[in-house]
Order: C-alpha cells, then sequence, then structure tokens
DNA sequence: ACGTTTCAGTGAACCGCTTCACAAGGGTTT
DNA sequence: AAACCCTTGTGAAGCGGTTCACTGAAACGT
C-alpha cells in the first residue's frame, strides 16, 4: 500500500473505538494491567493492525517516566571514557533501555546545567562521572531521581549507588612501580579541571609521593590529544626533564608519546611513561603503555545494574569499589 | 533557603498567576513572541524568582518539537565513529542542541527499530550513518523529519542533506598506493554487516582490483578489537600470507597490528598495513598507520549544520562530498 | 436469599505546555 | 465619524497518554 502522505499516526483512543473499549483499558492492556488475558490479547491485535505504537512523549508527560537513563561523562574527550560511555549504553540497551549521552567536557557549571536538564527529561536514572563530586547539587537530585556515581565517590548524598575507583591503591600501584625501578623525579599530567583542584586522586598523589620520597612536578593537561602532546612536549623539552612521567589517563600518556616522537626521545630509554586506565589501545603501543588497569566491563556492568535496579524501584545503594592492577608493558624503563 | 521537601517545580500557570497574566500570554512572552518587550520582561522576572524552567516534555508534547537531534551510528565499536559520535555531540551542543545517540551495532533490523524511536521521541533531525543505506524506512522518515545521512549516499530519499564519502575516490587512492609499492596479493579486511554485501566501498574495491590488476582476497571482520585480531591472525597464520592488508577502518588494521605482534611479525616488512579513516591514534603506532584520511571535523561540521538548517525550517538540501587524502605513514613496504 | 468481595472496565481529570481563533483597545485612513 | 488595521493579550481546546475513583456484574460465603 503506497503512502503518499505521511499518515498521522494511530492514537490510543482509535485502537479503543476499533476494540470498543474505553482509552483507559486499551493503556492498561498494551501494558498487561487490570484487564483480562481476552481483552489484552484483543487490544495487542487491533494494536497490531492500526500500527499503534504508544507515544513516549505523552507517556512520560502523563506518568513522569521515560525508560531512559541520563550519562553524565565528565569529559568524552578521553578515550577511556569515550570507550566507557559506548559500554554503557550499550549495556543499557541490553537491558531495553537507552542512555542519554551528554558530555559536560570537564566543566562544573555545564556539568550542573546538563544535569539538570537530564533531570527535566525525566530520565528515569542518572549515571555520572561527576567533575565536580562536592557540588551540592547532587544531593538535590538524589532525593528525587536515583543517580548512580562513578569515580571517586565523594558524592555526599543518598546516591542510589556508587562504583568507586580505588584511586589511593591505584597511585600507590603506579608511584610504587615508579619507585621499584629507580625512578626519583616524576612528572605528573593530570587532566585540567576548573575547579576541585584537590581531587582526591591528586591528593593521594602527593601524598604517596611524600611517602615514598618521591620528588614530583604536577602539571594539567587540558583534554584532548593535540592539547595534552604540548604540554608533554614543554615538560620533555624542558631544563630538566624528568625521568618518568606518570599520567594520569592513557589519553595523556598518548601525548607524552606524540610529543617525544616528535622530539626524537625514546620511551622508554629517554622518559618513561606510565598511563592511568588502560584503554585498548595502550597494547598496540610500541612501547606498549605501562598502566593501572580498571576493569571497565565490570564498572559498566555495576553502574547500569546499579541504576536499573533502582529505577524499577529496588533500592540497592551499594558502594562497590573497583580495585586496579598494574599492567606491565614496556613504556617504564629501569633507572 | 533549605529545601528539606523537593518541592514540586513551578509551572506556567504559577508563573501566570504570578504576573496577572494568562499562561499563554507567559507561553508567548518566554520565547519572545506576540508581546510588548515590558511584559516579557516582567515574566522573565517573574519566571526568575519562581525558579521556573519550562518543561521539555510537556513542551515536546504540545509543540512537537524536542530541540534534539537523534543521531543513530553505524557501530559505536568503531573507534573512528567513537570520535565522530563525539564530535557531532560537541558540535550540537555548542549550537544549543542535544544528540540523543543511539547506536546500530551494525544490525540493520536494530537500526530501523532504533530510527522508528527516534522518530516517536520527536527529534528535530537525524543524522543516520546508515547500515542499510538502501532501506525504504529512509524516504520514509524523510518525508515528515530532516534526514542527514552520512555514508555512502544512497539513500534514495528526500534528505535534507547528504555528506558523501568519495569511497570510490579512496579506494582507488590506497589501492593504487599498494600497487606503486609493488604490492598485488592483497587482504581486504571489511566490517562484517548482517545484510548489504554489496556495499558501494566494496563494490569499488572489486573494480578497482580489477582494473590495477591485483590480486584480492576479502574477509570481513566483526568489530571489536578482539574480534578483529583474530580474523587477523588467521589471515597472517594462513598457508599463503599476503603481502598487504587493505582495512576498511583503522579499527580493523590495529587488529591487524595486534595479531602481527602475537605472531612475531613486523609491519611493514613482513606484512604492509593500510587503514581507512584515519583516527588519532594510527599516527603514534609505530609504525604510523599510513591511511586514507577524511576530514573529521568537515564531516561533523558539514552534518551538523545541514541537519539544524533543517530543522529550522530552512531548507538546504545539499550534498556534500567528502575528498579522501593518503595519509602515508611507515606501514607499507616497497615489495 | 442476601451482603460482601473480586474482577474487568469506564469516565474524567490531569500531566504542563502550545496554539488557534478571537477580542479589546488604540491609531490611521478616508 | 465610520471603517480598517495593528498590537497585545485571552480562553479554551488540544497534544496523547496515565491514573484515580468508581460501577456493574459475577463469584463467593453463609
Amino acid at each position: 500500500m503506497p503512502r503518499s502522505q505521511p499518515r498521522k499516526r494511530a492514537t490510543i483512543r482509535e485502537v479503543a473505538q476499533a476494540t470498543g473499549l474505553s482509552p483507559a483499558a486499551v493503556s492498561y492492556a498494551l501494558r498487561g494491567l487490570q484487564v483480562s488475558e481476552e481483552t489484552i490479547e484483543r487490544v495487542r491485535q487491533a494494536a497490531a493492525e492500526l500500527g499503534y505504537e504508544a507515544d513516549p512523549i505523552a507517556r512520560a508527560l502523563a506518568s513522569g517516566r521515560t525508560g531512559m537513563i541520563g550519562l553524565l561523562c565528565g569529559s568524552l574527550e578521553d578515550l577511556w571514557q569515550q570507550s566507557l560511555a559506548f559500554g554503557i549504553g550499550r549495556a543499557l540497551r541490553d537491558k531495553d533501555r537507552y542512555a542519554l549521552i551528554l558530555d559536560a567536557a570537564g566543566d562544573p557549571a555545564r556539568e550542573r546545567t546538563l544535569a539538570r536538564q537530564l533531570r527535566d527529561q525525566r530520565v528515569d536514572g542518572l549515571i555520572v562521572q561527576p567533575v565536580d563530586p562536592a557540588a551540592p547539587l547532587w544531593a538535590q537530585l538524589a532525593e528525587t531521581l536515583p543517580v548512580v556515581a562513578i569515580g571517586d565517590a565523594l558524592i555526599d548524598a543518598r546516591t542510589a549507588g556508587e562504583v568507586v575507583f580505588d584511586n589511593r591503591r591505584g597511585v600507590t600501584l603506579a608511584l610504587e612501580y615508579l619507585r621499584d625501578k629507580g625512578h626519583r623525579r616524576i612528572a605528573v599530567l593530570t587532566p585540567t579541571r576548573s575547579s576541585t583542584p584537590d581531587r582526591p586522586a591528586d591528593v593521594h598523589v602527593i601524598a604517596e609521593a611524600n611517602r615514598l620520597g618521591l620528588d614530583i612536578d604536577v602539571m594539567t593537561a587540558p583534554h584532548g590529544l593535540a592539547a595534552t602532546t604540548e604540554v608533554a612536549r614543554a615538560m620533555l623539552s624542558g631544563a630538566s626533564r624528568p625521568g618518568a612521567a606518570f599520567c594520569f589517563s592513557d589519553s595523556i600518556a598518548y601525548g607524552v608519546y606524540a610529543a617525544a616522537a616528535e622530539l626524537g626521545l625514546r620511551v622508554p630509554d629517554d622518559i618513561s611513561v606510565m598511563g592511568y586506565d588502560d584503554h585498548p589501545m595502550s597494547g598496540l603501543l610500541t612501547p606498549g603503555l605501562t598502566t593501572v588497569n580498571w576493569d571497565i566491563d565490570g564498572i559498566v556492568r555495576a553502574a547500569v545494574r546499579l541504576v536499573v535496579a533502582a529505577a524499577d524501584g529496588q533500592h540497592r545503594r551499594r558502594r562497590i569499589i573497583q580495585a586496579p592492577e598494574l599492567r606491565e608493558r614496556g613504556s617504564v624503563s629501569r633507572r
């Protein structure tokens, strides 16, 4: 049947008419509630014939739920976070839910705006990897909406769950490894964050460095390969080049590789590099990037499980701690 | 002011009450329509005081528009497509619009379902990188919704615009390059697609190979580094290893690198590799991946410009052809 | 035989905004 | 002064579902 005009969609009222039922009955029937098996079948039939499918927007307005889960990423410029977002999107889809993915781009103000927007969009739950975990907004949101935080778990609120990176452990792993390899002077490259300069991970770095008697020099790198490369270039061509660079994400480490290549320096002979994340590409570089591995699949599963459970009304409120592992490849030399 | 209860949001009626206007007037005022400057100001004031913000869902239901753009990706497992999706998301945000990103995961059936869902979500426009460009669905959708296609531009419909990859040219570039390097026996690795086996790019490969007198062997690789590596491993350890592998995406080429490393083969000495896309990581590998570069920023800008223009009612209906460039690095050896 | 419970289904209000048709008032034209 | 327009604003009807309070009939217990 050719359909010259984009015929208007069938509404619930038309299905009601076709079946001789009330719209209410149809509404119930389609959700398998309240009505007899027989009616359900009859309604299904009619709906199929009319090509009826409930309008998600109208449904959202009336019921206050959308079936969507908001995903607010810290910065999608980071490749690992891209993978994470993609993984969560896929895991949600497997649970018949959809992710509304937004990117705070490292900006706390934007993060707040987007979080509100997500709430206004009536997402049934929110997974957030907060740029600013200390924002009071999270507590506010968590009162009305299941919020699952991924990260340093500093959200001081009744979240529906938290997937916590044991960054203290991750940092210890990395720094002890570097120390054991004989490194003392270490550049630490952390992602730029407009606010929250005293992010726990950074704090751990400083504390651990003190404990281990390391001489660290913290510098921040904006997101994006080009920007990171620039920072790395400055670090590498400075008067006194450190022996090792500890990068707070594999993406940043990639920038160090790029800068080193430009300057004709070799990894790890001229500069040792450590990453943090373990992105799939890290194993492909030459030399392979030695890094701190977080079980990304585990994180994805945990976050999705928590948020979906909470959205379905089962209160779990669990805190799942992610333990890191050192993934030794070849980017750190003995000194 | 402490807010123990998550006080209900203000509605337009309350703003109307506060200003002594009708809800209609408030609605107009907030959008700067129909009413006097003075009233607009007064309404703005009151809205700010009440913390009023229009409910996007109600607005969508009443007006039929959401401000969102749907983005339907072919397969987000591909790193280049991840970058593309991320880029489009960011570009849209810069235009005060939001992307609803969905992933067809290479499955035409899923693609159709998701496309319909996007339409039902009342997206104002749709950017799609179709898995199955021949599906009649596109024509249907395009009648009621601005659709911008990215890819081989085979969508036979009144799209709002198309960003076309000149794959013929890209393939020619790659294969001529390989021929000039003295390669004759070439493995071609293309992404698995459940349907549309005669994708134009593949067709071009065959045609060009014939023209150039190359001996090609086409094999398909599922998405994902692990799966790709497996296919590459089979290719590399087969009885008669080809001299070069032409991979239809950089992601696939990464799999070849991985497999080669596993098998102790060197790129390019034991196997030459060519990619297609030019993902940022390709320059960081050792050796750098020689590939066909598509201007990803240009694609992002073009797609976003077209879809936003169409969503705003300006009919452009342009077809923008993307010309590829050969990016020579070190993964192909002279034979 | 009668009151009570359960089941299947109904009607209407509502979710919060937009938009259409129309009206009141003031300014211009003829 | 009548006729016309423009501007600013109103009232009410949607948009397409959900949900609450309720009804009529059948089933049940005694």
